[in-house]
DNA sequence: AACTCTATCGACCATCGGTCTATAGAAAGG
DNA sequence: CCTTTCTATAGACCGATGGTCGATAGAGTT
């Protein structure tokens, strides 16, 4: 029996069911074959519209990391609210974690996922960091940040934000996480150059929770 | 015909050879069979001393990373150095880079080797850390440094320096490379509270490579 | 010489990512 | 309505891989 789709709607199944897997399995832990058996093709199906089990991860991370530009950009629009905390909550709603609502999303760190988090923090880094250039520009203008190197300084929080928080580097207690918080947060303001303490409101969201 | 050697004496062959190997072409290219033709030993032999090919892999990170620690503390050690320059010391001398003399580093962090590069990171950011709070507590006793958070500071610097420099994450292109350094300079100082410009010397050696 | 024990061997296995050929069935042409 | 075309699907097959296991050589012990 053959069943047959429109080509786009094959598509989707497949990396629907191999972003589930591979974020919850693992990428290497996730075989070809899981995939097939979910999606509930086979193995020539699979291999005519992607050329490898790659190619799928590929397209998932750039999914993945798109979806999160999305949200930080709709973040960022919404000029009611300061700018430096504009900034600190893109970063954050930009984390993959954030996407869906239910389950566990601790899963996707882990030192398995290895090559996934690497590409993953690839392409996040270079996309989200187009995506905060003009906010962090502007308040140089503005006189609110003072810093030379506003890219560098852009790519530098992300990337402590992402290694802190969202990646499993740091075997850290529960207990340790408002600490860990209020230094990242420190550590940004510096690196910004912001008026001390500009970033109060936010630690104290923080400190609240130990 | 069988070779009995020491148990030791095999168990370092095989360490050494997959270090070589793991580095050269990747810990996932690697094959099993390709370690035990050069150690020229068969399955059975490898699998006596060593559980999976995981458990190799986590056995030559332990290595790589204490190897990195002693040389970082040589460094700290020699006290007619000013206490910032030795820390920025021990952290660049602490990368494997630094480690042999011959051929070709670069191999080492590729996208392929994602599994042994996260696993270095983690077991190196936790020796590092302890290897530089010493120091850093230092440099606060005797006001060269002003922060609040030594550990979070070093653990931030030792990632910076890590994902800027000896890992793959950003492409950028040969003559990026001076501003990126000054512009880590300049965030570690901030980070750590220095007198402005207290790095200075270290900046002008890289300015020179441009 | 008989026994013991440990380091060694290599045949064997399931599974994996990937290739290739055959074909079902919708669409198009007459 | 039959034939042709073409594309989406199927699944047998392949070499390589990480890992298992029972057999055994050989050094040391009795």
């Amino acid at each position: 029996m053959k069943t047959i789709k429109d080509g786009e709607e094959r598509r989707r199944e497949i990396l629907d069911v191999a972003r589930k897997l591979f974020i919850n399995k693992g990428y290497d832990k996730t075989s070809i074959n899981d995939i097939l058996s979910i999606v509930d093709i086979a193995k020539g199906t699979f291999y005519y519209y992607f050329t490898s089990k790659e190619e799928v991860l590929e397209a998932i991370i750039l999914e993945i990391v798109e979806d999160g530009a999305r949200r930080a950009e709709l973040i960022l629009k919404d000029k009611s609210v300061p700018l430096v905390n504009r900034i600190m909550m893109a970063i954050m709603a930009q984390a993959p974690e954030f996407e869906g609502s239910d389950e566990i999303k601790e899963e996707l760190h882990k030192v398995e996922n290895a090559k996934l988090e690497q590409l993953y923090l690839k392409a996040m880094l270079k996309r989200m960091t187009s995506v905060l250039q003009e906010p962090v520009i502007e308040g140089m203008e503005r006189d609110i940040f003072h810093l030379e190197y506003p890219t560098e300084c852009i790519e530098s929080i992300l990337l402590l934000g992402h290694m802190m928080f969202d990646c499993e580097v740091f075997d850290w207690k529960m207990e340790d996480y408002p600490r860990k918080i209020t230094a990242f947060l420190c550590n940004a303001e510096k690196m910004l150059g912001t008026k001390e303490g500009e970033l109060n409101e936010f630690l104290q969201m923080f400190g609240q929770l130990s």
